[in-house]
DNA sequence: GCCGAAATTTTTGCATACAAAGTTTTTTTG
DNA sequence: CAAAAAAACTTTGTATGCAAAAATTTCGGC
């Protein structure tokens, strides 16, 4: 009866307890800028402060939380510095995994993402947004493994986490979204031709639009909140 | 009396702790592969095992050590394949640094990088190695923010982390000290005409060079070793 | 009624205690 | 004597308790 709960959680508590604070705070379940109460959070994830408190710290190494000393954890809360910024390195990350992708991408994974990118117009298509993003996401992750550096593939996770709260609530115009589909076309076709130069030049266009999409909502949530607040 | 004690020390002991594990990693102090044995380090750094605990969950975050589920934490050993991926990643970090420097560096900054460079020149002459490794890291860092990109800045400074164990037993040879010299040359020229482009590439061949010195060694040390241990 | 200070409550930070997993040593058996 | 099993020991992982700091509330003075 109880096998099953015996056999196979080998994952210690901190190591079950990250992930899922990671994706409270990429989803906004925790808005940013609020303090991580540790009883309460403790209370809610159904463990001891202690693997908490520890999966906490390693949040704050990768940059998802903010410790204050003596007053605990915060969510942060990124400016709009810190958004251009980290779409800014986004696009390095990007750029370097197209170029290096374009140098020693194999036909197989080749094939793979073609294959992903069809799915993809299959969804842009049916203008089905939630399997558009998951394609997409899949289709980034494809050409970063396909760059082979292991120590890219880390950062680029990590960078990435911290946009998914943005992107979460970004919902595409129509032409920006065909540009980011026509951008897609562009770079399975230089994929294809092993152009490293192109890639990189297609990659980091393709995030500085996708920043100017961000960038332009925040704007506008940020004065819809100035209208209503004062 | 102890009112300097009572008054400054306002950090945590994980955030003490931290950086100290972080020095002895990158030093080597504790050796790659070894593990971390918790009662040993609280009783040497003079902690509970706590606060050290939590310090060592930032450091696996950062990539320094590796966690085994109920087996502790051991400091990561750097295959010569991991060590070729973080300088590929730092020359590219270090190429985007560049580029964004170029574009973005004051006149105030200039001038300062120029001076080091002056004094890194006098070590040099003088051949001080000491010296010019402090003055070439600091050169390093006030490239990375005069590109003013504090994502880029956090990311820059933690694959640093990784590759100053290695540096620390990398003396150069004469040729490859004055090529080192020759590309810090043609950086600043490049900085001065805000050439980003030029930036971008004596970075990355100079960081693509400083990999090679450190491949060699690490080929030549493992070559002593084979011959020693058979 | 409002501002400020003191007291109370809450929360964080650290140490310790205990349980579970892993490691080593000893013992037993073939 | 070797291999396997068992016991003892060590180490990690988690919970809990306590002290110090911060936040909140209460109370006194104006």
């Amino acid at each position: 009866m109880t096998a099953a709960v015996l056999s196979i959680p080998r994952a210690a508590l901190h190591q079950q307890v990250a992930p899922r604070l990671r994706q409270m705070l990429v989803e906004n379940r925790i808005l940013p800028g609020a303090k991580l109460n540790e009883r309460e959070l403790a209370e809610a994830l159904q463990v001891s402060r202690t693997p908490l408190r520890e999966a906490i710290k390693m949040l704050a190494a990768e940059g998802l939380v903010e410790l204050l000393p003596n007053r605990g954890a915060i969510a942060v809360e990124l400016t709009e510095a810190d958004v251009l910024s980290t779409f800014e390195m986004m696009a390095g990350l990007e750029a370097m995994s197209g170029e290096l992708a374009a140098q020693r991408i194999t036909d197989a994974e080749l094939a793979e993402i073609r294959a992903m990118h069809f799915e993809m117009l299959a969804a842009y298509t049916r203008r089905d947004l939630s399997a558009y993003y998951r394609l997409n996401s899949k289709i980034h992750s494809a050409i970063n493994q396909a760059a082979k550096n292991s120590v890219l593939t880390i950062t680029y996770n990590q960078v990435n986490a911290r946009l998914q709260a943005l992107r979460f609530r970004s919902n595409q115009d129509e032409g920006k979204w065909k540009q980011a589909m026509a951008e897609h076309d562009r770079m399975i076709d230089a994929l294809g031709k092993r152009d490293a130069g192109a890639m990189r030049k297609v990659l980091a266009e393709h995030l500085d639009h996708k920043r100017d999409v961000v960038v332009e909502q925040l704007r506008q949530a940020s004065k819809l909140a100035a209208g209503a607040a004062p």
